[in-house]
DNA sequence: TTGAAAGCGCTAACAA
DNA sequence: TTGTTAGCGCTTTCAA
């Protein structure tokens, strides 16, 4: 019967028949206890359900070892994939985890961060914040901080971001190989990374002398992949090879061009951005650029870890390498003139 | 630069020149402090970048209205829209959140758990917990406890769980309506659900008169639907629709078909279940069975509240009703003999 | 409105 | 190894 109130150290001391700072040092896994009082401390605990107080805890302590992490968007699986890693890495150097839940608005980004500095953790993780760059290095200074998905210039802020351009420049080079020179980028606009993905994608086309890029506006969204291939679709040629910004553009973009009767990878390749759980479902089959998600949020950790126990002071940007995924939407062009 | 101390309440009553009492009062949101003395005190604190500590408050004043929320996979979408139903809920009526993640091991839930019962949560919801019935139980005997997507018989436990043998007659009487009278199930195996769904196909099969149940073994996974095309492309003749137990059963199932030259929904007519994001996707197109899950955890919240203000103290157990999607996979059968 | 005092459940020295 | 003594930063009386 909830209810009833939950037990006490103190509770716990008169069952086990020795003195509360005897249980203190228990649970705190001192090794100064004798195995068998320990024993019987620990069955006492358990049989009056004792769990002991977090917040006398950390109050008392005046500390925490605790992580907070702002998830903007728990639909986002690319978030999930960051948090495994965020979590392994946590519990691996001994840190518990406070998570919260931004939603995207920043009424709510700021009322999770709130939170966190409420609890006192002692660093936080800003999973693809999007306050302003100001507000964020305010709160930087509140406590150590690391964004993921964005840089902030700050000495008390470090940042990680995989390497967009490098993204970029694996699909034009994939691409290439296969014997396409002639290659459209669909833009992504204003989405977080949307900027550097075109940039590399600009840069490869030089590089790999494969003539003028060709930009088509987007936003990140399966419409914008649908607007964007009923405009390539009135040209008079299509190009061989398409970039989408990411992957549900690349899912618009095929979409429509199938609903035209263009095959793919037949008839014009797709190579999608960001691996997405949809691109590997077979009927999709994507390829794709996959960043390394797990590696970012552990990396997240241990730049936290290293500012709380080496005091590091400088800040520190991370740049992660993704890599290539190919799938069945890339093949060699048609006919080569 | 984090690393100076937070400021107390003792400081902003200081900065402010007023009582640390009247600083207290403010954060209440008393009603029985002067605007002008409300206003100096938050602009002082503002100033001091104070936060109340969140430790503190809770230990002294005994409660901390927060409840917890166990996510067991961050990964699936369809829990992140549990959550905004939890979210809106919560915030509505005054809560703090706790989220925890478990990654459906055994021993993560565990800790999730006790993380939450140490924080001292008025009450816990558990969305599809992998724990043992009576474990859930004895969690129930600590705390106001929620579970959603599992019933679990309890007089301190609530369930929610959508009523999925009402999902399966709306996929039935939908694929009766376009005239098919040869429909399959793919088995969920021992899946959350499958059993009901299982059991509501067969009694919509007695029920609308279709005839004899047609199952096929499965367990929730794409693989799954792969092997059980694979074995209904054996048979002298395929059924004219198929009742998958989940969409990416129905995912595996419809890409060996048209591997196989057999068109959907001309040839055979697919229904999922779930309506995952990936069944809206376009050249996906899934006609399935939703469940309203943002209802779902707004429910929750309702519960917990009612145990807590209302005392309740009987369980009650809520069904939700799913609805049928209507999308491309499903089409009048072929030919009628 | 304010001040004083007690205490929430624990940790952290220190002495025994 | 154990008991003692102070707090941690706040809320909650109660009286002023």
């Amino acid at each position: 019967m909830p209810g009833n109130k939950p037990a006490r150290m103190e509770d716990v001391a008169h069952a086990a028949g020795v003195s509360r700072a005897l249980v203190s040092l228990v649970f705190r896994d001192s090794p100064k206890v004798s195995p068998a009082r320990r024993e019987r401390v620990l069955a006492a605990a358990q049989q009056l359900g004792y769990q002991p107080n977090a917040m006398a805890r950390n109050l008392a302590s005046r500390t925490t070892r605790t992580l907070g992490v702002l998830m903007n968007d728990l639909h986002n699986p690319f978030f999930a994939d960051i948090y495994d890693g965020v979590e392994t890495a946590a519990s691996a150097l001994g840190y518990q985890l406070l998570l919260t839940a931004g939603r995207y608005r920043h009424g709510s980004e700021n009322a999770a961060i709130d939170t966190m500095l409420q609890h006192r953790v002692d660093g936080m993780m800003l999973i693809s914040p999007r306050l302003s760059t100001a507000h964020i290095m305010a709160v930087g200074r509140q406590a150590p901080l690391v964004v993921i998905g964005r840089v902030i210039d700050s000495p008390s802020v470090d940042s990680i971001m995989a390497d967009e351009r490098l993204g970029s420049l694996a699909a034009l080079r994939h691409l290439a190989e296969l014997g396409h020179r002639n290659i459209v980028h669909i833009d992504g606009g204003r989405g977080a990374g949307a900027e550097p993905r075109r940039a590399g994608y600009i840069h490869a086309m030089n590089e790999l002398a494969l003539g003028e890029p060709d930009l088509v506006p987007g936003d990140f969204t399966e419409m914008s992949g649908v607007h964007a291939a009923m405009s390539l679709l009135q040209r008079p040629a299509l190009p061989t090879a398409i970039f989408a910004s990411n992957d549900m553009v690349a899912i618009g973009v095929m979409d429509t061009l199938s609903d035209a009767g263009v095959r793919v990878p037949e008839d014009v390749s797709v190579v999608g951005y960001d691996n997405t759980a949809i691109a590997h479902v077979r009927p999709i089959s994507l390829t794709t650029i996959d960043q390394p998600r797990v590696e970012m949020g552990d990396m997240a950790v241990h730049l936290l870890h290293q500012r709380l126990k080496a005091s590091r002071t400088k800040s520190v940007t991370h740049l992660v390498q993704p890599t290539l995924v190919t799938r069945r939407t890339t093949a060699p062009p048609r006919q080569e003139g």
